[in-house]
DNA sequence: CGGTCAGCTGTAACCGGTTACATGAACCGC
DNA sequence: GCGGTTCATGTAACCGGTTACAGCTGACCG
């Protein structure tokens, strides 16, 4: 383990030269750079990155929170974020809330020692106390996917209503007219987007919004489930289904299969949020696939701004995509 | 930012008192303990986790290294690890190398600036320097799921012949006799492992090993997906196969899917590896799932351990487990 | 009642880079 | 040829906890 001051020594300079050498700043001859890069190599020398951080007085480390590193858009976010930190030599630490409040305390800890240069977060907002704690911790914050309400910070997103409506559309041109939302707490800004598109959808086919064919507050695929299971004991079930996120979505196939239904002959089915095996469900199923690596990358790049000293950041908002596959199809009674 | 300083001066102690009484040793009396917490409270205190790192040699980070993210496997292994690391006021660095050889020379880079107090890697083996690197951190290496020829360290992993030789046996039980094996690369120790379980499997059933219906060194889902065209394609194809991995099968699946073919009746599949939507896929795909939240685990675990001081740790193999569903069924001409 | 020891707290060196400032040499122009 | 620059490098303080060691106090013992 050697240490600047050895490497001073072997080449013959102060540590400060070695610094700079190794920083490969201008104001270092030549000669004299190749003196501490040959001694440096000698010694297998490597700067401690502890020491260097508390000199600095900044890591070189980027946090990640997000809900659930399983969740596959998360993990893209992640991908990401961590390439684009490793462009400009920043690690990634990665904290999964999964949704565990004591978690959630420990990190806002780690938020507060320095471990971080900066946080990119996408937090559930249930813990009030550690919303608010993010906003007073020491390095810069971005948010990724939604903002949790009163947190300002700049935020990557989809534009979640245009795309929603656009796809949503889909079901009203293949000539449905009962059409429902399983949507997500009312409190999540990416639930009201989505359903505002949504609702703009009718509003296109000239229909009235159905609303008792929007279900709401539902998460994950126990969520999805009711909700489904819910929509289809309808007197008057709906046709076509749009799903608020993949682990709704997953769900709610899961109770479709159960009720012994048929996509999209009994009811078509439209995802927020693609997933890798879509194509291999039966049918592929359609989504809307959200560009999770690239918003990673944005997060991790605005973040690296603000350490930068940039300031007035503002929202950075990316095109999703309609991924069309077999799981809509024309109303049965039409 | 407070400094320990400014809490010693408040509290009315030194700053030794301070580190002290914050770490709750016994050598401190109730009362200047008392005092000391109310300082830091009041001065909303934060160890700087840097100066920490620096001063006591080590830092509170531990590393995982993998292939890729995105993959729910490692993706599970990172949860399990994060969690059990958290439990200790670890954080997790999570890398992907995106089988990057760029980023996993940064990787090496950050095992020896004493980012991490411990690194836990499954790493593809592409990379020799990258290998030999691991062997001469700073702290300790325990490797999670395969072992690159040549590296020292405990292992985390599966006990895949076994399991391998159990669930491959269910072809034969149901009066397959052409079995085929999509298999990793030659050097990789799991895909030996699932590959002597695999030639155990037909010793069992008493038949002599069908070589040809072995197809060697695919990984990922192009991998898998010419492996599986290509034993369609033969003269007599395998009326079973079973994939190495998860990504595999998702490429075969594909090629099944595009040839025409209808799983189980005309090849019955099994996956090592489960992911979450195999339930969801038509049919629902059989499939061996390793433990992977709790390799994460394990994998930490070791590496507290060593941490701690412990040595000659051995390696960690816990058991997988055939999920059955229905890519399983007897040959057409039985 | 002095000595010893244990128990609690303080002092200051230390971890290993970084950087503001100082230094010294070379070079410039007048 | 001398003051003024510029440029390359050195000196040493500093980042903020940690910890070995010292010091002080009070209790207990002979």
């Amino acid at each position: 383990m050697a240490g600047i001051r050895d490497v001073a020594r072997l080449a013959g300079v102060s540590t400060a030269t070695v610094t700079r050498a190794l920083r490969d700043e201008a104001s270092v001859t030549a000669e004299t750079k190749a003196k501490v890069l040959a001694a440096a190599a000698r010694l297998d020398y490597v700067p401690s990155a502890a020491a260097r951080a508390l000199s600095q007085g900044r890591s070189s480390v980027l946090g990640l929170f997000v809900p659930d590193i399983v969740n596959p858009f998360y993990a893209s976010v992640a991908q990401g974020m961590a390439d684009r930190a490793a462009e400009e030599r920043y690690q990634l630490v990665i904290a999964g809330s999964h949704l565990n409040p004591e978690r959630e305390r420990q990190m806002v800890t780690s938020l507060h020692d320095g471990t971080f240069a900066g946080l990119a977060a996408t937090t559930l907002g249930t813990d009030e106390s550690f919303r608010s704690a993010l906003t007073g911790q020491r390095g810069p914050l971005v948010l990724v996917d939604r903002r949790p309400r009163g947190l300002h910070a700049p935020l990557v997103r989809t534009d979640n209503r245009k795309v929603t409506r656009d796809a949503v559309g889909e079901f009203f041109r293949l000539g449905h007219t009962k059409v429902a939302m399983i949507s997500g707490p009312r409190d999540f800004d990416t639930a009201c987007q989505r359903l505002s598109g949504f609702r703009l959808a009718y509003r296109d086919a000239g229909l009235p919004v159905r609303e008792e064919y929007i279900s709401h507050g539902h998460l994950g695929e126990d969520g999805g489930h009711r909700a489904m299971t819910q929509l289809l004991a309808m007197p008057e079930p709906p046709t076509a289904v749009f799903c608020f996120n993949n682990l709704v979505t997953v769900g709610a196939l899961m109770a479709i299969r159960a009720a012994g239904l048929k996509i999209p002959t009994d009811v078509s089915l439209l995802a927020f949020d693609d997933m890798s095996l879509f194509p291999l469900v039966e049918p592929p199923i359609t989504a809307i696939a959200q560009p999770a690596y690239e918003m990673g990358r944005a997060a991790a790049e605005l973040l690296l701004r603000r350490i930068a000293g940039e300031t007035d950041l503002a929202d950075i908002v990316l095109p999703a995509t309609l991924i069309t596959r077999e799981s809509l199809g024309p109303p049965l009674s039409v």
